[in-house]
DNA sequence: GTCTATAGATTGATAGAC
DNA sequence: GTCTATCAATCTATAGAC
């Protein structure tokens, strides 16, 4: 690797990583070019340079997190329905919903960094802007219809419709959780944001698990 | 009532709708004052003349809504609570529950223009914008509290801590519906999100009831 | 109260020197 | 690849005529 390239990398990775927090914090509209490149330390013209423009700065943003943390919860997910069909049983809707939540909650603290992305996830849904919506929707969707398919055969009383729906509490739930631990304060509506992700998680399971099972 | 005082009452009714069906579609950032008045079809200068400024603007039209709509929940959890004591018993958490989430699912339906708004409450919580979210978590904190002192009240065996992160948990999924739901498209992760209120209710009930009850 | 016109600031993006 | 300088568009807000 010669000295250039070297250089190269370090411009892009800086200016992921700035990008990544101000769209966290402020969000895509509220984040300008003169922001990013001002918090990386890099010239303002690089992000044209080496993005081409804000709107394909955010999907790197956005590509760069989701595509290795929806690998992880798409195995999970397999190996679950894979485990549940080698014993000739349903799945266990704990362990369905465990396979989806738990990379994702716990995704902050196994890579480094990640934190802001955090944020980021939890206000991705209801961004109103087009872009980062659509590419957030776009990856989730297949992953969403393989832990709908498997959560269906875990409780094959319920409708497809209901599950469905408490699928999206579900989200709702986990992305309004996301983006109030992964805030700067530390309080949030009387409540203490600073959580490992292992409390986190047993603290939810039992209520989306109660949930999902209702009736 | 003169004329002139109608045509000012119409302007700023005007511009209150329109402000409020863009901000809920394209977020406070994503909306500029000459889309605001182009809808309104008022003079650019209207908005400054009668509310000051954007912010200001924002406010009054998360207050005309927000102020009405907690004084309903408002009244709900304090009948809730005052049937639960004249009978000296706990109340029913499924009670409290509804107390809260009905007036807010039924508040599309029994306001009219209020369509809106519920998509914009949907957005509220996680809007990069300080002043819509300030707005809108100052007015519903002492609500939350309430909510939280009655939910307590129902489920005594839970701990306070717990019972906070479940009812953020229900929120979350909540304004994660409302905000679903109050899309102009029809369909949202194959989703039919065109529903009466009614069927709302009985779809999540039994999912936050069940969570909220759990273990 | 409503209008036009514009100030004053900020934005995303680019051209061209080095 | 990095830099300065700048364009063209957009924004909120206001001054002043009617």
């Amino acid at each position: 690797m010669n000295e250039v390239v070297t250089i190269q990398a370090d411009t892009k990775q800086r200016i992921l990583d700035a990008a990544e927090f101000l769209f966290a914090q402020n969000g895509y509209r509220g984040t300008s070019l003169r922001e990013i490149t001002g918090r990386a330390a890099v010239n303002l013209a690089a992000v044209n340079y080496h993005f081409g423009s804000k709107k394909t700065l955010v999907e790197a943003v956005i590509k760069r997190r989701l595509l290795p943390l929806n690998s992880i919860r798409k195995k999970r997910l397999e190996e679950v329905k894979a485990a549940a069909d080698r014993k000739g049983k349903q799945p266990d809707i704990k362990d369905v919903l465990s396979a989806f939540i738990e990379p994702t909650l716990k995704f902050r603290e196994t890579n480094p960094g990640a934190e802001h992305f955090f944020t980021f996830i939890g206000r991705s849904f209801t961004d109103p802007d087009n872009t980062v919506r659509d590419v957030f929707v776009r990856y989730i969707k297949p992953l969403f219809a393989l832990l709908h398919d498997t959560a269906c055969e875990s409780l094959p009383d319920h409708s497809s419709d209901i599950m469905f729906w408490r699928l999206h509490f579900t989200l709702g739930a986990l992305f309004h959780t996301m983006h109030i631990c992964g805030h700067l304060k530390t309080e949030f509506m009387n409540i203490k944001t600073r959580m490992d992700a292992d409390s986190l998680i047993d603290i939810m399971l039992p209520y989306i698990t109660a949930g999902m099972k209702a009736k």
